[in-house]
DNA sequence: CTGTTAGCGCATTCAT
DNA sequence: ATGAATGCGCTAACAG
């Protein structure tokens, strides 16, 4: 039905090899009134390039394969952004594909479907990748590269943001305020290295001012709305933080909202730092004082790293900063 | 490099014929020990399908693409999920490739890409093809769905919410909770005809009412956070609605959040309506109550409508419920 | 049940 | 500058 080629060599009269040449701009190896027959002939013919074709002969994709993780993070939009914008102009298309952290079948899927349509390149956004998937796409040859997570055991290629160091700067941004009862809530620093690493930031923050450190600050969760807000409840049963640093955006809001519900004001009776640092931030009744990574910037390295066009190093950091908003008050003598 | 059929074949001893039986599973086709022979050669070999070349020669696709719009919409997060967990058990696979509403140059390389990968189907979450995209879809002969847009003239198929009812609704539910000077903010009703639609079934719930409608009322926006701040300080120099209904959850937390700095409260000095009913009515204070629509609903739809399971009409409609929360106060005599 | 043959649509030799 | 021939990796007849 559609048409190859073939039909447009015919058409125009001259080979299908021709046709290959001018369709492929291989400059210099045809004339211009040729090119002109065999152009105007495809177009006639509604002509439509046959990728797996393409693909199977020249052994080369144009597609970017991207890789998130199925919970729920919003600031992958960011990220993708970030591909988006780098990729178009390189010419290539950007594929995203769902994976699921938890569903190791999923996950295999993604990979699957990958690795078998040769891509070429791969990048996984906060997927923590199950090493049976892992092997398969190390097999496969295609350059991938994690974006948004630490990994730091294993010797892979990720680009984030140095998540001790974020840790560390929402604690010691707390304790410059004058806190000295600062909890860590709903960030999982049992199985994700992102965690334990923000822990151990926060333990130095606190060390590093002298502060005896408590165990009943830690709440742990899934840097979820619903990790928030189950952490919050639980931390008034036990203690009396005056601030309170949140694994993320949603876990932060999860914080205020039932802070509020136990009748405790933000920031008047106690101050939040999120991590993330997305829009929600802005949106909230007050806007939450969080440490910003560089999204945006991740998702263009992923894609120069994947391009070579930076030194490919195993690992590189992106910068954080953090932004004052509402969400945290002053301490003064009097308190 | 990579290993091929051929040399699954060399090892195992069988043809490549055979081999290809076995490994897309043509039962009735291979005895047992063959069967186990050539597998257990794959695995040693680490083999990979290679899916150009199967697609070349079926001419078929597991692949499902989702062309989503570049602009922030915060829904498209649920619709992919009803998508995902349809096509997973069919096994397909989903590609999701990002456009651009405006850039129609973005949009047209998602649309070549998926049509020269001749994908099994396409699903476009709220992007309104420009004619010259929509003319390439439409001759690749791939069945295609629009999802979460109303398309009115065209006679193209899709699965959208009843926008008409959308508006009625919302407008409906603040007058018979005694409002009578309702605004509509935040959507566009000149170029998108999911704002028409809204449009008309919000002037139909006044007219119902025999409510006189007031220009005024109007403040058009793109559905953004921005837009709904926008709108709301247009209002306020204008005139006193009591309430107002909203093009999205984002214009609505604009509208809630500009009312606030205007020195409003919500609900006491104006009522809000959001429309969509994602989780972000549910973190903002308060919370924001709103025409909810099935956005997952509509993944799982559109799935099946690529597959054919049900009975393909050219547009199908999802349920719209009116979720009762924070923002809307009763207005009582003495107001 | 299995091997042989052919061809999918294209890019790329090698000739000319 | 162009055509003829070849093969990418795979499935689909066609025999047997």
């Amino acid at each position: 039905m559609a048409a190859t080629i073939k039909d447009i060599a015919l058409k125009a009269g001259v080979s299908a090899a021709t046709v290959s040449r001018v369709l492929t701009n291989k400059e210099g190896f045809f004339g211009d009134k040729t090119a002109k027959k065999v152009r105007d002939a495809a177009k006639e013919l509604g002509y439509r390039k046959n990728t797996s074709a393409m693909e199977l002969v020249t052994k080369k994709s144009n597609d970017l394969a991207v890789i998130v993780n199925a919970t729920k993070t919003n600031f992958s939009n960011s990220i993708i952004d970030g591909i988006q914008e780098t990729a178009f102009p390189e010419n290539l298309n950007v594929i995203i594909l769902y994976a699921g952290d938890e569903d190791s079948e999923r996950q295999k899927r993604a990979i699957n479907t990958v690795v078998e349509r040769s891509v070429m390149g791969v990048l996984l956004l906060s997927v923590d990748l199950a090493p049976e998937n892992l092997e398969i796409l190390q097999s496969a040859n295609i350059p991938f590269c994690f974006l948004s997570i630490s990994l730091d055991e294993r010797n892979l290629p990720f680009i984030s943001s140095d998540d001790f160091q974020i840790g560390y700067q929402a604690t010691k941004y707390l304790i410059d305020q004058g806190h000295t009862k600062i909890g860590l809530a709903g960030l999982d620093y049992q199985h994700t290295i992102t965690g334990t690493l923000r822990l151990n930031g926060y333990k130095k923050a606190l060390s590093d001012a002298k502060i005896k450190f408590d165990e009943d600050w830690l709440s742990e969760g899934d840097y979820s709305y619903e990790a928030g807000k189950n952490t919050m409840s639980k931390y008034t049963a036990k203690t009396n933080l005056t601030a309170v640093v949140c694994g993320s955006d949603w876990a932060a809001i999860g914080v205020m909202n039932e802070a509020r519900s136990l009748g405790l004001s933000v920031p008047e009776n106690i101050s939040i730092v999120a991590i993330d640092g997305t829009e929600l931030c802005k949106i909230v009744q007050p806007q939450l004082t969080s440490v910003t990574q560089s999204f945006y910037e991740m998702g263009v390295s992923g894609v120069n790293w994947l391009l070579n066009k930076e030194t490919r190093t195993e690992q590189s950091i992106t910068p954080i900063e953090i932004h004052s908003r509402q969400s945290v008050r002053r301490l003064t003598m009097n308190d």
